[in-house]
DNA sequence: ACTAGATTTGAACATTTGTTCAAGCTACAA
DNA sequence: TTGTAGCTTGAACAAATGTTCAAATCTAGT
């Protein structure tokens, strides 16, 4: 039976999460996938364009659930909120804490600039995706005028890269979802207009 | 000639530190440190031993450095800045900006649980540092008496795990400088007693 | 049922890689 | 000078790893 394309993509991007680029063998590929060398290497190239399928899906997966979750709430900011919390923050359950691209940038630091670049774009779509919703927000009158979109959108990347770093790097990681809260509260005191009601 | 122990660690860190633990290849090491195989293993066990001494070593040299601006610095809050901007945030001249542990976190997050331990050990002892230094803020009136320094510190953590994460994300990391000195301003914004002199 | 094209299989291969060890070298005490 | 203890050397090995390919198997159209 021909094989699966979107499951095969999904489960070898779970194992790369989970293990990162280079320690992730063929072997490995091949038990989760079921599949036999000839047939990954017919089907996707090779161990580094395999990856590199990977990466792209994440980010576009990523950047259509920001855009899923724009188009639930009519507030911009809390469609941020709704997508930091699904995506990023949902470790509570052993699940895995670093976000695909910013491991694999970190891990093909050296090497590899290439497959890094892809990474790296993914996240720069991301945060423009950030920017915009700030921006209708700041149009819908949720947040000052003086506020910068572009600044803002930065910053909660800075934002969630550090819960989701601290998440990783601590096996308790249990506070991270009130962080997150706590987050958005200051981001509210410090960006939302005074009251005029 | 017997090599130097400490000069080997150090260029040993250095590749470790750019390259991985697995990416590093045992002759890569052998060409950095200009040491042969045999005399590798002898003096440091093998990869992964030679790997954990220049953990420990790199979180050592950290909590060094740390205690070191403390004494520096009648104010802890300066002392803590200077440490940041020192260690994590000399990015500026195409330096690596990831932190050793925290990469070496992200990178052993499925295998090798035994090196990661050192490594998450190393990141609590600094949050320690920061921690007793905010609390030593505190009793210095630099910081409200409602605040928590154990919280300080692990929200300093965060934001720093935050920027280089971000600064080693893009390859334009010029800002994480002057967002460092941002950070300082709404911590002390937030955290300082009302002016009562 | 037959055939042609597509897909899968799994054994095999060439490198790469962590590691070992017998032989060689160096420094220093007698 | 000689002996010896400790260190270094580098060739060699076994295991791991990315990849290939000819044969087997499957699929679909006639």
């Amino acid at each position: 039976m021909k094989y699966d394309r979107a499951l095969a993509i999904e489960k070898a991007t779970q194992l790369f999460w989970k293990l990162g680029f280079q320690a992730t063998k063929m072997r490995d590929l091949q038990e989760e996938l079921d599949m036999r060398p000839g047939s990954i290497y017919a089907a996707f190239g090779n161990k580094e364009a395999l990856f590199k399928i990977c990466l792209l899906n994440y980010a576009e997966q990523s950047r259509l659930a920001l855009d899923k979750y724009a188009g639930l709430n009519s507030n911009p900011i809390k469609a941020i909120y709704d997508f930091i919390k699904n995506m990023a923050v949902k470790a509570e359950e052993g699940k895995i804490n670093n976000c695909f691209l910013v491991k694999s940038i970190s891990e093909l630091d050296g090497n590899n600039a290439h497959l890094r670049q892809y990474a790296q774009d993914g996240l720069k779509d991301v945060e423009s995706g950030f920017e915009a919703l700030f921006l209708e927000a700041q149009e819908k009158g949720l947040i000052k005028q003086e506020s910068n979109p572009a600044r803002l959108a930065k910053w909660m990347q800075i934002q969630v890269m550090g819960l989701r770093s601290y998440g990783n790097s601590q096996d308790n990681a249990s506070d991270v979802g009130i962080m997150l809260d706590e987050l958005f509260n200051s981001l509210k005191q410090a960006h939302q207009p005074a009251l005029s009601e």
